[in-house]
DNA sequence: CGTGTTTGACCCGCGC
DNA sequence: GCGCGGGTCAAACACG
């Protein structure tokens, strides 16, 4: 079924990938049982496919390391339709009959992830700092921590083509390695990847002005550097998080794609600048910034 | 006007 | 029970 195959295109071109433009063929394609990872990434990136691959022949050549990420993804990303148990379990989370004990505030409570917080599944991926990737998804930006211990702070994203979707994403910088961005994707869309942006407006918003060169790369796409979000293509995408903890051992599925940074050197601009909002806080520590210093020590 | 980012405040899970 | 820290909300503001 096509539905099945969205999101690990969705996470692994968020991973490796700059500016794809999936084609309708791709996208029908199972990628567990008919389609390699190799000619995923080739599509992906189709300019930049033979460097990337070519650096890393292991990603060819060790078939089944291709064979075991697809068949770590594969759990993951098989999608049966949402129950509504989990809505409805948000839902109630969010009802002040919940929160009886609480105070009374000003705020409606809906935290409804954190009480299931440990035991939510998580994709997590690192990504070249420069990579120019963006995915499938629009994500807009609700919130950014400093984090205790890391001099980077971490932006929290939600998917912003659909009110009701729960996807979610945390993008930080690497501690050990800056120049890696980890990328955590938490829940599923549960709504079929966006054919169009509903409008383009707030989505330019760049500190760092596009250099010409990737300016008419990102002008293939209606996200210029914010959103990672790609037009695309249509899926059919369906799943809930409850069917993803029956089917994976793991609560992490961890993706390194770091390596797949040697292809791109351009750093300017893209998914991972924009979006996060990084090549700020994320390319400078916060002690350095006085903003995020401020914020780190006023705390959260 | 619609959508996006920024940012301070709030809530809650978890460790002590 | 308390405090810390992570995650989220929502108002204010920016942009096309």
């Amino acid at each position: 079924m096509d539905f099945e195959d969205w999101d690990l295109q969705a996470v692994v071109k968020s991973c490796c990938c700059s500016e794809p433009l999936l084609t309708t063929a791709t996208v029908m394609r199972d990628p567990f049982s008919s389609f390699p990872i190799s000619s995923v990434l080739k599509e992906y990136c189709p300019t930049e496919d033979e460097d990337l691959l070519t650096s890393f022949p292991d990603l060819l050549a060790t078939k089944t390391a291709l064979h075991e990420l697809e068949e770590l993804c594969k759990p993951f990303f098989l999608k049966p339709q949402p129950p509504p148990q989990k809505q409805l379990q948000q839902e109630k989370k969010r009802t002040p009959s919940s929160s009886s004990s609480l105070p009374v505030a000003p705020k409606q409570p809906s935290r409804s992830k954190r009480s299931r917080k440990s035991q939510v599944k998580k994709v997590v991926c690192h990504v070249p700092a420069g990579d120019n990737s963006s995915d499938l998804w629009a994500w807009r930006k609700y919130g950014q921590k400093p984090i205790k211990g890391s001099p980077y702070p971490r932006g929290y994203y939600r998917c912003s083509s659909s009110k009701g979707c729960l996807a979610r994403k945390q993008v930080e910088r690497s501690q050990t390695d800056p120049s890696t961005l980890i990328i955590t994707y938490t829940a599923e869309h549960n709504h079929p990847v966006p054919t169009h942006r509903n409008s383009l407006a707030g989505t330019t918003r760049n500190k760092f002005p596009i250099p010409p060169s990737t300016a008419t790369q990102h002008a293939s796409t209606n996200t210029p550097t914010l959103s990672p979000t790609t037009p695309l293509k249509a899926t059919v995408l369906e799943g809930n998080e409850e069917d993803m903890v029956s089917m994976v051992d793991e609560d992490v599925l961890f993706m390194d794609f770091k390596g797949l940074d040697t292809t791109v050197s351009d750093s300017t601009s893209g998914f991972f600048d924009g979006v996060d909002g990084l090549p700020d806080f994320f390319m400078t520590p916060s002690w350095m910034s006085s903003n995020n210093a401020a914020a780190a020590a006023g705390g959260r």
